[in-house]
DNA sequence: AGCACGCCGACT
DNA sequence: GTCGGCGTGCTC
């Protein structure tokens, strides 16, 4: 046999580290163990520190897989997390699916799920406990705060110490401990454990816990017989219930059965719904502690909230959007709480949605999932009807004979206007306040007009960075763009033609603060609640406070559209709901009824009826009409109809690129070279480059490219083909771009 | 994203 | 002469 004809001797191809890190590039990276043992499978989920880069500098890394090494150079890393790896099986596969699902870097996907601490390579250790252990009786003790103090922690059992003086002042608990009515001890982890179950558990055994205080009603009994049915195994439920039908009552039934099983419940509210009272709630009823896990925690709490879920001992949290990415050793229960609601949605980054990454959990963990809404979304919706959830409707009031707010639409044709208020409604509002009840003027434009208007010549005030129109605040001496945060004085004559006939046009919040405050001074004080006026969760808490029990008038954005009970509100007013009529964003209607229905649920109480008048020019369309039936199902049918005729969303599965760059034509090259990539991919229809609905935003010069496919297996295929070129393309640096898998409107 | 390497203008 | 501008290319 001739030599030449022998194959290159092979040297046996080494077993290495696959990397990802927090780096916006495609692949992942190769490293060795520094100590040079070998890799093994159990290192899966562990973090390292690696050399990367030009000048080998350090970063942190997380080993994703074991397996041949794919290039001739393999550096070193060093393990940083010796024990258990930090992310759990279940959990990195389902950031996997993410990864995939979302089309980004998995690096990426993986480091958003972390908190700073756990990015950043802290040690994964929980802060040491110390549990308050009483060893004096409450009643013996005088006083209130110390007895209260003591009583709360007997109930709560474990808590770490740190914990503890947040939330009974540390001077409390010094003073407890100095007169040795409670005792500092170190508690292991299988104790602290062990004393959960115990509290999981104790709500069966006695009568007397206030979870048994209220009675179920039928469909709320039904509702929660039917999720417990099944603990060990996947199901979707949708829990479409009205306001006031005790949704949450049926989530605390199966908390407390998932306690009760030793599992862990994780539930997602929107923003704006994660207040101290939910919690308090939600602790008082099931007698366990609960964690929170949301934005306004310090890095230092979000990491041990996270620990803590990891290391199984927070039984029960209730968390924002990123408590989706919390390790759950021995999970039991999901809960998205107001499924339908925008925030659960991600907008910059990796773009996901925590709902259906929270659904794919519970499939990949065999584990109901419930999602919740008044108004659910026409994605859920439709997976209802089409069998892949289950439905479970509450249509009564819960407790007490609250009806639903009646609701009347009035005309506007032809009628004077005063701050864009019709006389029935001036009327409305004045017989209100005089009944010393509460008044809601809805109003989803802040400032005090959204343009300013030259009467003389047609000019309006443009932002200069942004194509869109100034909004005029501060009664017209001060013009603020909504987009880019640029802000001026107003000009005193018209830059165009020197006219003095400048006026706001139009009605913003601060103008009906201005004309409904003169017009009602006498009968209740007014107040506005916006993004201009409230910045903090306590202020919106401070301003609804400061109206108190008796007359009053508030006029707000969004902001005061959902949570917030106020008793004693009994009249909302919309005004200016046509805008969500003729939207051309097919997702407009939806939200317009969505929104609709929540704010039409903060009137009327058991023993006052609230009333509802929505302003409108267009009397009789019919997402209106409907909605005046107070029927969100029939809208939802519509809205699901028309869907399926243009062939939107849930029907056909959409992705949406954008870009924007200083120079149009760099941004219309990139997309148009990223539009030829989809050519081999005829299932896959792309739309543009196009000018995106704002084609100038802060300067910078917007388009869009819009994929739509019949089938959402198509769309990913040629996305998990494509995207990743595109982040090779020298052109993806001149610009910023970004995907969107099932965009939540096309803006 | 970082970060280094590289090739042209105003400074001790 | 060199400090530093940010264009281009690479990261196991």
């Amino acid at each position: 046999m001739p030599a030449t004809e022998l194959p290159p001797a092979e040297t046996p191809v080494e077993t290495v580290w696959k990397i990802v890190v927090n780096v916006p590039l495609w692949g992942q990276f190769d490293y060795r163990p520094a100590d040079g043992t070998s890799v093994s499978p159990a290192d899966i989920g562990k973090r390292v520190r690696v050399p990367f880069g030009r000048g080998g500098h350090e970063r942190i890394g997380l080993i994703t897989a074991i397996g041949p090494a794919g290039v001739e150079q393999v550096l070193p890393a060093t393990l940083l997390d010796t024990e258990a790896p930090l992310l759990p099986g279940e959990l990195l596969e389902s950031l996997v699916w993410l990864h995939r699902y979302t089309v980004s870097p998995l690096g990426e996907t993986v480091w958003q799920a972390l908190p700073k601490p756990m990015r950043d390579g802290d040690p994964a250790t929980l802060e040491p406990v110390a549990m308050l252990t009483t060893t004096g009786d409450p009643a013996t003790l005088r006083g209130g705060k110390y007895k209260s103090a003591l009583e709360s922690l007997l109930t709560q059992g474990v808590l770490p110490e740190s914990e503890a003086r947040e939330r009974h002042t540390g001077a409390v608990v010094n003073e407890l401990l100095r007169r040795d009515l409670v005792r500092l001890e170190p508690v292991s982890i299988s104790e602290r454990l062990a004393l959960a179950d115990a509290a999981g558990r104790r709500w069966r055994d006695e009568p007397e816990h206030p979870l048994h205080r209220l009675q179920l009603t039928q469909q709320q009994h039904d509702a929660v017989h039917a999720i417990a049915a099944d603990p060990d195994a996947y199901h979707g439920w949708l829990l479409e219930g009205v306001t006031g039908s005790g949704k949450t009552e049926v989530y605390l039934r199966l908390i407390a059965q998932t306690l009760a099983a030793g599992r862990q419940a994780l539930i997602l509210v929107p923003e704006i719904g994660l207040t101290p009272q939910t919690l308090q709630r939600f602790e008082q009823r099931l007698g366990v502690p609960v964690d929170a896990y949301h934005s306004g925690l310090s890095d230092k709490d979000r990491a041990q909230v996270w620990l803590r879920a990891r290391a199984g001992l927070a039984r029960v949290i209730v968390g924002t959007r990123s408590a989706a990415f919390l390790p759950l050793p021995n999970p039991g229960l999901f809960i998205v709480d107001e499924e339908h609601d925008g925030s659960f949605k991600q907008f910059d980054g990796i773009r996901y949605n925590a709902r259906d990454f929270l659904v794919q959990r519970g499939h990949r963990v065999g584990r109901p999932i419930v999602l919740g809404s008044a108004t659910p979304s026409l994605e859920s919706l439709h997976n209802a009807q089409s069998g892949r959830y289950g439905l479970l409707r509450l249509t009564e009031r819960a407790h007490g004979g609250a009806t639903h707010p009646q609701m009347h639409i009035v005309d506007m044709r032809g009628v004077p206007l005063e701050a864009g208020l019709s006389p029935v409604v001036l009327k409305a509002i004045q017989v209100h306040l005089e009944r010393g009840e509460q008044v809601l003027v809805f109003r989803n434009r802040r400032g005090y007009a959204p343009v300013l208007l030259c009467h003389d010549c047609g000019w309006s005030a443009q932002c200069q960075q942004c194509d869109a129109p100034m909004t005029v605040h501060r009664q017209g001496r001060r013009l603020q763009c909504h987009h880019c945060g640029a802000s001026c004085t107003a000009p005193p004559a018209c830059p165009d033609c020197g006219g003095l006939a400048l006026h706001p046009q139009g009605i913003g919040t601060e103008r009906l603060e201005e004309f409904l405050s003169e017009r009602f001074a006498d009968l209740a004080p007014v107040v506005r609640i916006d993004r201009g006026s409230t910045r903090t969760r306590d202020g919106l808490q401070q301003r609804l406070a400061s109206v108190g029990d008796g007359a009053g008038l508030l006029i707000g954005t969004q902001m005061l559209a959902k949570g917030h009970h106020l008793p004693n509100l009994t009249l909302v007013v919309v005004v200016g709901a046509d805008e969500g009529l003729f939207s051309t964003d097919f997702r407009a209607g939806e939200r317009l009824a969505q929104q609709l229905i929540q704010v039409a649920g903060r009137a009327g109480r058991a023993d006052k009826p609230g009333v509802v008048l929505i302003q409108t020019h267009h009397p009789d369309h019919l997402l209106l009409q409907r909605l005046l039936a107070a029927d969100y199902d029939a809208v939802a049918q519509t809205e699901l109809d028309e869907r399926s005729k243009a062939s939107w969303p849930p029907f056909v599965a959409l992705a949406l690129i954008r870009a924007e760059g200083r120079h149009v034509a760099d941004v219309r090259e990139f997309l148009q070279s990223v539009a030829n990539a989809f050519g081999p991919y005829p299932n896959v229809m792309v739309m543009g480059p196009l000018p995106a609905p704002m084609p100038k935003r802060a300067g910078y010069l917007r388009e869009q490219l819009l994929l739509q496919a019949d089938s959402r297996a198509d769309l990913h295929f040629a996305l998990q083909r494509v995207i990743p070129t595109v982040y090779g393309a020298p052109l993806a640096r001149k610009v910023r771009w970004s995907l969107d898998v099932d965009p939540y409107d096309l803006y």
